[in-house]
Parts: structure tokens; sequence; C-alpha cells
DNA sequence: CTGTTAGCGCATTCAC
DNA sequence: GTGAATGCGCTAACAG
């Protein structure tokens, strides 16, 4: 039977109440007997009951904020999915999501969004961050005002609880790691990103540079195509480039709108036979590979993403828990056909 | 506000305690009443508690034994720090972990851990099932005297509440693929395997072939050796098999004894330069893949996979959910060197 | 068959 | 500064 308050006030010689109040550092405790308690409960090694905690969090509902500043694609979709599997799990301590949506990169629209949300009364966000000086102004000042952030799939320059997602880095790394393996020591590579103004594709092109820097220097990337998050304009941006590029032998596609750009390769008459690496596991990625078209997929687990981000302003908020870390990576996995089929 | 008991009573014109015999179905309601009452219940959406639910748990122990019957290497020791964890997480509702280890694969001795484990009381076994007809006899046992049995890592054919751990054969796949991808289609692939008595390594075998002979038949699997879980032991078999086949290009290590069979393969001059793949992430691989002796890992998540078993018994046992589904698979990855540095 | 009540561990409010 | 009491939602034991 592990201990509780009650078994330390008795211990101490004082009432729950003061125990509680000394162990929460609350105010109103004499500092001898708050240090006596304390070193009480160190001794016995007690540690909350974060269950009953969470029936006692349930009297004051708490509101979570969700902005998801971005198309919706696959990978969103799987995000969503995982935030709602959180809430699921948390929805008895009383708390509540409420999300909003935007489509495209307009950092005016995504402050907008977020007044609104704490006109509503929120206590924490986790958002999907646009790189923009007013974005990142307007989430130090819901710091200041004690509304907890949490940013999430992209990483920027602000100081809040945490980042949630991949390391969108390392995930270049892996995707330059697979060129070189699949591709050869001196293949010919064309890159294919979504939009940068969301700052982890930026980073995901570095982490890819480094690695043909670092370790393959041979091979020779072609060109970096930046495609519209739509999979109608992905697809003409993307048959364009790629008759510039017969040459190529490797190509890397990380945008959400994979159907368009795998339809134009497939469409492109290409110098030699080419590898396809892929980002995340849509229907499209999974069929191109099924056909042997796509080799190998970069996944970034989604769900895991949009479950973690939700625990952790939860976990905060709710249970007083700051994260061990301020950088919460979900790992960046590789797929081949045979993991799927 | 969420809907409760207290509130579906009031509707229902009944008492709360008459409210909680009906919806858990316990004896002594009336079906009209129960009837009434559960309609309620689903028209006004509600959903039980957990948390409050959890609390009123912690008022009978309850004891969740674990038996780990191989050796203790770097996959195990993950497996239980994942154990760790989720009892971390549940320590609160009044759980608690009684953990046997053993070595070597020795039907009798397992028992043995099992029996002992009932003495003591426990309510939930977690086990890595050794694959014998005693073993398979004694689980039945324990599931007809109401001790809720979840297998762990390696699956075998017993009636129980799940089965937690990857799916080994989709492993074996996912390493003939790689074999495929690296060594090229008429590759000479050695294939290093732990202990065949665990069930779980022979279906990874398995996959390994099917998938050799339905995708990539020419290429050409020289041998399998089956070796011993301890480093030294697994050093010197794997020396003398080497020498043997000398003309491979592709060397697979599913061991938890990567160590040694690594040292084995770098002190044999083969033919070309070998491609090596090996399963997990322990340091010697980790080594081994900074020095680019191993060109690819397949992760199985012990960590995961540990938490995994545990949350599930808990759930069961103490929160009354029975899992979605029989086979709780936990995904099987690929790492490679840009993963890790 | 049904209602009432105590209590799981903690936080909070109101007395003192 | 401190103690006592109440309640979060649910289950179980006891009364009727």
């Amino acid at each position: 039977m592990a201990v509780t308050i009650k078994k330390i006030a008795e211990l101490a010689g004082v009432s729950v109440g003061t125990v509680d109040r000394a162990l929460n550092n609350r105010k109103g405790v004499n500092q001898e007997v708050a240090g006596r308690i304390k070193e009480i409960a160190d001794s016995v090694g007690y540690v909350p009951n974060t269950v009953a905690k969470g029936l006692v969090a349930r009297r004051k509902e708490v509101k979570i904020g969700v902005i998801i500043h971005t198309p919706k694609h696959a990978f969103i979709e799987e995000l969503l999915a995982g935030i709602q599997a959180a809430n699921k799990k948390i929805a008895d301590y009383g708390v509540e999501i409420m999300a909003r949506y935007g489509e495209g990169y307009d950092a005016d629209s995504q402050i907008r969004m977020i007044d609104e949300l704490v006109d509503e009364g929120i206590h924490a966000l986790a958002i999907i961050p646009l790189n923009d000086k007013r974005v990142v102004d307007k989430l130090e000042e819901l710091r200041k005002r004690g509304i907890t952030v949490a940013l999430m799939v992209s990483d920027i320059d602000v100081d809040c609880l945490a980042y949630v997602g991949c390391d969108l880095y390392r995930g270049g790394r892996i995707i330059g790691g697979l060129a070189g393996m699949l591709g050869g020591r001196d293949s010919k590579v064309v890159y294919c990103t979504a939009p940068l103004e969301i700052l982890g594709n930026v980073r995901r092109l570095d982490g890819l540079k480094d690695v043909l820097q670092e370790r393959y220097p041979d091979i020779h990337l072609l060109g970096v195509c930046e495609l519209q998050n739509d999979d109608l304009a992905a697809y003409r941006q993307a048959a364009i480039a790629f008759k510039e590029y017969r040459d190529a032998d490797t190509i890397v596609v990380t945008t959400g709108c994979t159907k368009g750009v795998l339809s134009a390769i497939e469409e492109t008459v290409f110098e030699k036979k080419v590898n396809v690496i892929t980002l995340d596991l849509a229907k499209p990625v999974e069929q191109a590979m099924a056909r042997g078209l796509v080799q190998a997929t970069v996944v970034q687990h989604p769900f895991l993403q949009g479950k973690k981000v939700i625990e952790t302003l939860f976990n905060y908020v709710v249970m007083g828990k700051v994260p061990d870390s301020k950088k919460i990576y979900i790992d960046t996995d590789i797929k081949i056909y045979e993991s799927i089929f």
C-alpha cells in the first residue's frame, strides 16, 4: 500500500490540509512545519496519487486549443486522429479540446485564430506554427498571459512548454542516407518539398544537404522543387520540373500531396529507372510502393505526434508535470515494401 | 460537463446504486429497470469516468506477474524498462508487478516460475512463452483459474487475452526486403538466428524465406546459423560458420548477442565486402553502424512492447477493458546510420 | 430488488 | 497557520 498524505499527516502530527499545503508549496504554512513535512514525505518516499489528483482536477474544466493552419492532408488527418485519441483519454479529467483549421500560410489568419481561441478561454494551445515574427510575438504574449503553448510538427524559435514532433533535420539526414544507399555514390537527386514557410521543411532540406556533403559528396542534388500543397498544382509544377531533370535517378518527395507528384514521375521519361523516396504513408504512397515505384518511405508517426502534444499539455496544465525536455522528439522511421505487404 | 451515473439516476428516477448495477450487468436488478437505465445511458451518451473507476480500483490490490525466461540482453533490458514505465503509471491504481527471470530454454523451469507466481496470488501474467506443450497446458490452466495471461515478444498458439509484440514473420520479410535492396538480386545471404525454441525466431526465418522466394528468387540463402545467446559462444560458432560461407555478401544477425557475431564478421575474410543487417539497437550494433559495418538494423521497440503488455493487462484486469484485438502488434521499423548519427 | 452510505486520495473552502 | 469538512465519480457493503 503506497503512502498517502493522510499517513504523512499522521506521522507529522498535523492535518492533511497542512500536508497538502506544505508539499505543494502553497502559502499559509509555518516554514518549520513545512520543512518537517517535506522531510517526512521524502523519507517515506511519498508519491502523489495521480488518479486522485485527476478526479479533483475534474472540478475546473480545462480547455486546450488546437490550431492546424495548413491544408488537410493524410498527415494532418492522422495527426488529428492522435489528438482525438488523447482527447478521449483525458476527457475524464474534464478537459475539452477546441480545434481550428485554416488553409494556406497566412500569418495574419493564424494570429486571428489564436485570438479567437484565447477569447474562448483556452488554458493551453497546441499549434503548427508558421515561421513569422508576428506569430512568434503572439505566442510570447500568450505565455505571458499564462496560456501554455506547445508547438507541434514544425519547430520554430519561441519560448514555450515544448516542441512535440519529429526532428526534421534528422529526417532530412535519413532521406539523404537512403538516397545514398539506394542510388549509389554518384547518383543524381531531385528533391520535392512542401512550402518552405513551414520552417521544418527548411530544416529537413538542410539535413539532406548536410548528409550529402558529409557522406556522399559525389551525389549531385540536381534541383529542389518547392511544390504547392494541392495535388493538381503539385502535379503540374512537378511535371514541368521533371522534364528539366530527366537525368535524375533518385526523386525525393516530401510534400503532403504525394499523389500528384507520383503521377508526374510515372509520366516522365527518365534516362534511367528512378528510385523514389517519399514521406509518410498515405494511400497514394502505399499504392506506389505496391507497384514498385516507391522504394522507401520515411514515416513520422503523425498519430503519435498528435497524441503526444495533447498529453504533454495535459500533463502540465492539469497534473502540473513539467516535460522532461523542451524537445519531445517522435521517431523518424523507414518503411519499405515488406513493411506493408 | 460530462454525464455521470448520478445524473442518469435522476433521469431514471432510481438511485446511483441501481444505475451502477444495471450498467455493469451485475445481478439483482429488475430486467425492465435495467433496460430503461441502459437506454437512458445510451441516449445521453454516458461514458464511465475511468479516473473515478481507477480510484476505486485502488482498494483491492492487483498483482501482475512477469516471466522473462531468456538471457538478459539489451532487448530484454529495454523490455523491462518499458514494463517499469508502465508500472510507474499504474502504481497509483494499486497494481503491483512481480517479475521472475530465468536463463536458458527449459520448459520445466518456466512452469515452476508460473506456479510460484500463482502461489503468490497474481491476477494476471505477462510471459515470453517457450513453445512447449507443457507451457501451453499450464497457461490454459491459468486461464481456467481466472488468471489473465498475455504473451509478449514471441507468440505461441494458446488462448489468452492477447499477444503483444512484433509480428515476427513480418520482421523476417522486412529483413528479406532489405537484403534484396542492399545486396542486389543475386546476392548470397547468411542468416544468424537466436535459438529456435522461441517460436518467434522460427517465424522470422519463415518470413525471410518467403520473401526471398516471392520477390528475390535469385538470392541464395547460403546457410542458417542457430547461435547460442552468449557472446563468446556465439562468436565461436559464428567464426566457424563464416569460414564456410566466405562467398557471402550479406549477413543477417538476429540474435540478442550481436557483439560476438559482429566481431566474427570483422575477423573473417570474405570474398567481397559484406552488407550486415542486424536486429534492434544495442550498443554493439550502434558502434558497428558508426564504423560502417552494419548497413541497417530492424528495430522492434522493446520498450514499447513492455509498456504495452502491462497496459493491456491492466486495462483488462483493473478497468475491465477488453483489448480491441488479440494481436497487438508493435511496429517493426528500419534504422540506418543517419537515424542515429 | 433497491436505496443509502462510506471511502478511494487529493484539493479546496470555511472555520477557528 | 492550521484543522475539519466537502466533493470529484464510482464501487461495494450494508440496510431495508
